[in-house]
DNA sequence: CGTTGGCTTGAGAGGGCTCAAGGCCAGTGG
DNA sequence: CCACTGGCCTTGAGCCCTCTCAAGCCAACG
């Protein structure tokens, strides 16, 4: 259950033994099942979330009703919202399970504990950050693009995820409508 | 010349006195013209920036000769390429002033060795991070809406900064042309 | 005072959206 | 076991928001 957050973990810093068993004994393990709500609008966001198993979207639903996504994850990636764990204000995403899913969920303040116990998992969590980071700078230049070479950029880094993934989300993490997208599928 | 940079930090973590002594030694003073590049695609970005006076661009440059701003820097803010930073490889971004600016620069090398031996310092920075992140979520949100909401947003978030930037710039920040802002802001 | 850079305004075109209808499949319950 | 239903994908037609191209204007500056 617990090696792949510590595989991912030791990819950037290295820690010992005691402080494995520190961090691993405030994870907490959650399942859910497809289309099942791990965060929803309005709630406070108390935690991270890092999934084993299964995949999950974040999105946002506007004034019209249309829902915008705004991150899948996968096996081996974080979830959850920053901006109401900052802040401490009710989150405006929806997070949901797009198919039947486990992850482990480290509560915020716990974690701004083990950050003065335990420097390096500090270090770690700067480090996804700026990986983070970069990756939504990525995905604003691409934003900038044809529908076309959106679709193509998502597939040469994304495409191995494509079939775990309804079109219709993922023409809305695109930023196109599911008709543009289909088109695009079909042409060639 | 240091009063901005160690305020914003005291406003995250609280540095002792031998603690921003170190800090400082490590930046660099830099003044550029207005129009002179900070970095160049092709380049090793190996610092990051803090500006202290002026304002700068970051943007990149694509295939039919567009510029594409990814963000602007003004006084108090941080600006870099961490993808060139992170790997190593050449950056594709374009940083240059707006204004005669002041930058402090703080080589990436040598802030790793400062996350060692001041783990205050690298929670400033993951802190910022994470804002920065937030950030970025919002504006990826609102590429979604229509030209006049992303004008009303950038307005209201911004407003303040807007004589000192060129509309163009503006409407390349926002994602539309330079025509469709000039009609939006002639409006009403 | 000519040149350059940025802003303004008009006209036409087009990429992608909306609306709409139909098809396909998997899951469910009688 | 099969009909039904809901969810998703497909395809067509028309429209609209925003882009492009083009020309003119103005202010700053060398």
């Amino acid at each position: 259950m617990y090696d792949l957050i510590l595989h991912n973990i030791s990819r950037h810093v290295s820690l010992d033994p005691q402080e494995q068993e520190l961090f691993l004994s405030a994870l907490k393990h959650r399942t859910l099942r497809r289309k099942e709500f791990l965060l929803q609008e309005g709630e406070r966001c108390r935690h991270d979330h890092f999934v084993i198993k299964g995949s999950l979207r974040q999105y946002e639903t506007d004034e019209e009703g249309r829902d915008n996504v705004m991150q899948f994850a996968f096996e081996d990636w974080w979830i959850g919202d920053w901006y109401s764990m900052l802040t401490g204000t009710p989150t405006v995403f929806n997070i949901d399970a797009l198919e039947d899913t486990e992850v482990l969920m480290i509560e915020k303040t716990r974690l701004d504990e083990l950050f003065l116990e335990i420097p390096k998992l500090e270090r770690y969590f700067r480090i996804i950050m700026q990986h983070a980071f970069v990756a939504l700078q990525h995905r604003i230049l691409f934003l900038q693009k044809s529908a076309e070479e959106r679709y193509a950029d998502f597939y040469s880094r994304y495409g191995h995820f494509e079939q775990r993934v309804a079109q219709q989300h993922i023409a809305s993490y695109l930023g196109i409508s599911r008709e543009t997208l289909n088109r695009i599928k079909n042409k060639q």
